[in-house]
DNA sequence: TTGTACGCGTTATCAT
DNA sequence: ATGATAACGCGTACAA
């Protein structure tokens, strides 16, 4: 029952020798590239059949191709820290819907400190690259991908000259959604930051700890609700969840002196999580607080609330850097894209208490 | 500033003719398989960075090596579907642990309706392949990769004889934790459970929709119940998440005069939103209801509980795919391994109000 | 419509 | 320690 040892796999030349055809012609039968008669396309088949031949080897094709079918996506870190973020999936659908017309896969890459990630993406046969996010280490990530001449795409991200990326209006967008708070009658507003840096540290943001935060969409977000509210404080969770939206939210509402009566949280989660933390202290939303939130994703768990959000595109998104990667593929100049997020009111605001 | 059209990427033999060697030590300066003088392995180093090669071409290298260094993940359906469930990444994580020793990298595959991707399974170029779950479908996908030769692992999922899988006790995990809730003397017992099928139908299982149902998960979870409480009622939620747990509790708990005094839920998303129902009812958890899931995983948004549950240690089943993965490629035999979940206590169930 | 011939860029073997 | 040589398996001009 059990095959012998190591029976050699049958290629392209012995389906086209047992066919009796010159492996060009059997080469055609798989690829369709040209016409080729029934007769000896079922002939080819069959023969292909009575060998085990299972198509072409892609390595080989890869090479004489010069083209993998495989596009890389550069996550920052493990990939859980990754795919925590819910906005991370759809965007993931959206590249893979893009790249869809290359027949390409995705080949999830992390950029770790283990030096041997970095040969991973020296030595990956790839076509592309997508790098999402934007750390130091996002830079290096970018130089190895250059120098072997891939077209890469970076979302969310600055990637320097030539490097098409894909963007979010974040600053814009969370003044939309604190001038809709202003416009209710709020004014005592506090933000709800994400991590401002890989330290992730709670609290409050103090200029200081501004001044030295790295993480981009943290400072945008917060800098659009200073557009609109230039006193308002922040303080940062150390991640985008519900719980850490819970703690901050108690942290911010325990006293009912110095209480908001909004709260501006930059993700959706995060809102989530203080809108728990007011209903454990008794408080009813959007009566007795406002809550906004940021991305526009379908939060599990609130309940009958519907969030008044920011809606991202997030799935565009990823659809937006796959095709900017199938169109460097196919030679065709490639353009950065800007997206803009979309204002969705819910039921968790409104005007405050008289 | 832009380079002329296609300046022909310098390779491997440019670099060892401007270096004065072979190829072959060139190639050999790159790979460390061999010794070679430090004078000479600068001369090379030296030329490459001159004519800026950034390394062997992976497509050329994989081609002769017969390896490419990537292992394909087979997921059912959308990328969204598969990581939607919270056990899907640590899972992914331990995977990619697994396959370390590979260094390979992870190419997302999906077995979808459409044909060109069942190409892209007979057309990636990948040293092996993880199926995740088991639909019809994967049946499919599995001949596929098999008649390439591949080495392929199945988790949570029937792949025939050679195939290696990875199985999890659902059934004695269930039966554990209906035993725990029976120990704590409940009679009034409700099982709610994942999908049955691919149409996700709510409602009551009936004995005929037990019977045509497909989703091994679902069917020996409920099993293990049914071994403790034979006569206990089901009800099927539309998938494994919190919003979904909520409707599956508001049934359950809206009639006080045939509210059980226990449900078990197939996972923790689903018993976090029973806890939530039970809450809006006004019902004190583990005080009136008690609830338990299956997963362990961190549930975002339930507060101060800490669910009853079955932890299964979705790390260490990615982990041991890959590994299983790795020791094929190795050419040593593979198992198939059996991982048992373990029972967690938590705060989320008690002996019934008297 | 089919066949001929060549090379894609490497790495492994073996000899030196 | 280094070099010559031969594949790896295929796709694609081009010719017939």
């Amino acid at each position: 029952m059990a095959a012998s040892s190591a029976p050699r796999r049958a290629t392209l030349s012995d389906v086209a020798r047992e066919a009796g055809v010159s492996t060009s012609t059997a080469s055609v039968v798989f690829s369709g590239k040209t016409k080729v008669s029934d007769a000896t396309r079922d002939r080819v088949l069959e023969a292909a059949a009575a060998l085990g031949y299972s198509g072409p080897d892609p390595m080989a094709a890869s090479l004489r191709r010069g083209r993998s079918g495989i596009v890389a996506v550069v996550l920052e870190g493990q990939l859980r820290a990754a795919f925590l973020d819910p906005v991370t999936i759809p965007m993931m659908d959206g590249l893979t819907d893009g790249i869809a017309s290359l027949g390409a896969g995705v080949l999830l890459l992390r950029d770790d400190p283990a030096d041997d990630e970095v040969s991973a993406l020296t030595t990956a046969p790839v076509d592309a690259a997508v790098l999402i996010g934007c750390s130091v280490r996002t830079r290096e990530s970018l130089d190895v991908l250059r120098s072997r001449g891939l077209p890469v795409v970076v979302i969310e991200g600055d990637a320097g000259e030539g490097v098409p990326r894909i963007t979010l209006d974040n600053r814009e967008a969370a003044a939309e959604v604190a001038r809709h708070v202003q416009l209710l009658g709020h004014t005592e507003v506090v933000a709800v930051t994400l991590a401002t840096d890989s330290r992730r540290e709670r609290g409050l943001i103090s200029a200081d700890r501004l001044a030295s935060a790295t993480v981009d969409v943290t400072i945008d977000r917060l800098a659009g609700i200073r557009d609109v509210y230039p006193e308002s404080p922040a303080v940062s969770a150390a991640a985008s969840s519900i719980d850490e939206g819970v703690i901050a939210g108690r942290a911010l509402l325990g006293d009912p002196a110095s209480r908001p009566t909004a709260v501006l949280a930059q993700s959706d989660l995060l809102a989530a999580g203080v809108i728990r933390a007011a209903e454990e202290l008794g408080l009813r939303v959007p009566e007795d607080l406002s809550v906004a939130g940021f991305d526009g994703i379908r939060v599990d768990g609130i309940g009958e609330h519907v969030l008044t959000t920011m809606v991202q595109p997030a799935m565009e998104k990823g659809r937006a850097a796959g095709e900017q990667v199938a169109r460097m593929l196919r030679g065709e100049p490639a353009a950065s894209l800007h997206f803009t997020c979309r204002f969705r009111a819910g039921t968790t605001t409104a005007a405050p208490a008289a």
